[in-house]
Formats: structure tokens, sequence, C-alpha cells
DNA sequence: GTATTTGCAAACGTTTTGCGGCTAC
DNA sequence: GTAGCCGCAAAACGTTTGCAAATAC
């Protein structure tokens, strides 16, 4: 694989967020440092970080998929209310309670968890 | 909510399936029944079943959603290899755990698992 | 020099919507 | 009679792809 300046900013970028954007809104922030990149590098970009297992995706069911540079075994809240989505660092379940339940053969690999609700801003 | 052909057939094809299906799916099986019935028809019916809480659309991340009547507090396991979603009935986490994790403040209303990997079958 | 990456625009697959006609009640 | 439903076709949406020009090395 060879050096973009693209792949790079965009990389960068996840890095020092925490908020689980969209590809739009990587879209939008990587604009502010490179004023002609496209949507499409953006998409294709994002694509090969998570075949190199750089970035996770996340798939909420909000419609469009939202990226973590956080590799670390974790899980999601969505505020039904606001939209953000919260960290959640416990682990709750891991991948060989999993198999175990599932029986004999099964191999997991990964898993993805998201729980929805109301944060305790909206709460108030 | 007025009483349709087309809905009671969706319903009724949906809480005898255990498969997961997509709405194309739903679509093909449903037109065995009803030969003039719309893909429209499906996914308004679809949209209608969930906010009524009669079923649950699964985002497992492959591009399309999947649809389970079976409300019962369970997770799913995807066959990275076959592509066959299976049932996992064992409660994992509670979504009173993943409050409780979050903090004060959070109420979690709903929870989805997913794990992927690779089934018994494809194992051998 | 050449293989990879880019921006652009067009295409894609899934889901939603606008509409005029039909149906439950 | 009328509000809600239908089928159809078109639109919308997020995402991917084909292409010729630019870039990394």
């Amino acid at each position: 694989m060879r050096y973009s300046k693209q792949r790079e900013a965009i990389n960068t970028y996840l890095q020092g967020t925490t908020c689980h954007p969209t590809a739009e809104e990587v879209y939008e922030q990587v604009k502010h440092e490179i004023h002609d990149i496209s949507l499409a590098t953006v998409y294709r970009n994002l694509k090969q970080l998570q075949e190199l297992n750089l970035i996770k995706r996340l798939d909420t069911g909000e419609g469009e998929a939202r990226f973590d540079a956080d590799l670390s075994d974790h899980s999601h809240f969505l505020c039904e209310r606001c939209g953000n989505v919260y960290d959640l660092f416990d682990e709750l379940v891991a991948p060989e309670d999993i198999a175990d339940k599932l029986g004999k053969g099964f191999t997991v690999g990964r898993k993805m968890i998201y729980a929805y609700g109301v944060c305790d801003k909206c709460n108030k």
C-alpha cells in the first residue's frame, strides 16, 4: 500500500476523535485540511482502513455507518433523543462465552453490542 | 389501524419462520400467496409492524436489514462462510446490567448483540 | 516507468415516497 | 363516505465503481 495524504488525514482524524463519525462527517472534517478531497476517496479509504483492521465500522441501524478507531473490545450506547454515541468500555461478554453458548464447532471472531435508550443528559 | 390481507400475510409468514429473512425474501415468499403484492407494500408493512413492536429489525451490517418475529431477548450469530443467521437464546447481558455500567441517569430500552464467525457445519 | 491513488460523475442496491385508485369499515 | 391501504413508478439515500489524470516510489 502506497502513502497518500488523504488516507493519512482520514486516519489521523479518526485516531484523534471519540465521536464515532459517519463517512459524511469524516469528509466534512478532513475537507478543512484537504479542500478538494472527494467523498468517494473517503469511502475508499475507510474501506481500506477497515480491511487493514485499523478501524471498525459500526452498523447501528441509523441508516449510515459510523467509524471507530478504538479497536479495544468495547460496546456502544446510542441515545435515541440526542443521537450521541457513547462508548461502554466494560467488557460485557467475551467472544469465547458466545462461542461456548453457541455450542461445539462454532468459532466467534468478533461481536458487536449496541444498546439503545436515553442518556443521562437527556433524562434530565 | 385497518386490516389488510397483505399485512396479515407478511406477519403470518414472519411468525412462522425462524430464518430471519430480508425484505426481499419476505416479498418473494408472500408473493406465493398474494401474487400482485408490491415490494413497497412489504417495506411499508415491515415498518409498521416494527413500530407496533410486533417484529424486530436486525441490522447485521450486510447491507440489507433482516426481520425477526421472535421478540424474546436473544442474540444472533452470523456465519461469515455460509451466511446463515443463528439464534442465541442464552441471555448474554441484561439491559439493566448495561444501564448500570453506563452510569447514573442512563436508561436502556433495548440492546442488540451480533456475533460473527464460522458455524459448526462450515468448520467441518 | 508503472502501479496505486485521486476526483469526478455515473451507477448501484436498499428503502422511501408521491400519486391515483381501491378497500375496510 | 372517508381514512387508510394498495400497486406502481420515481425518487432518495448511502455507498461503490469506471475512468482518465495525478502521484508515490
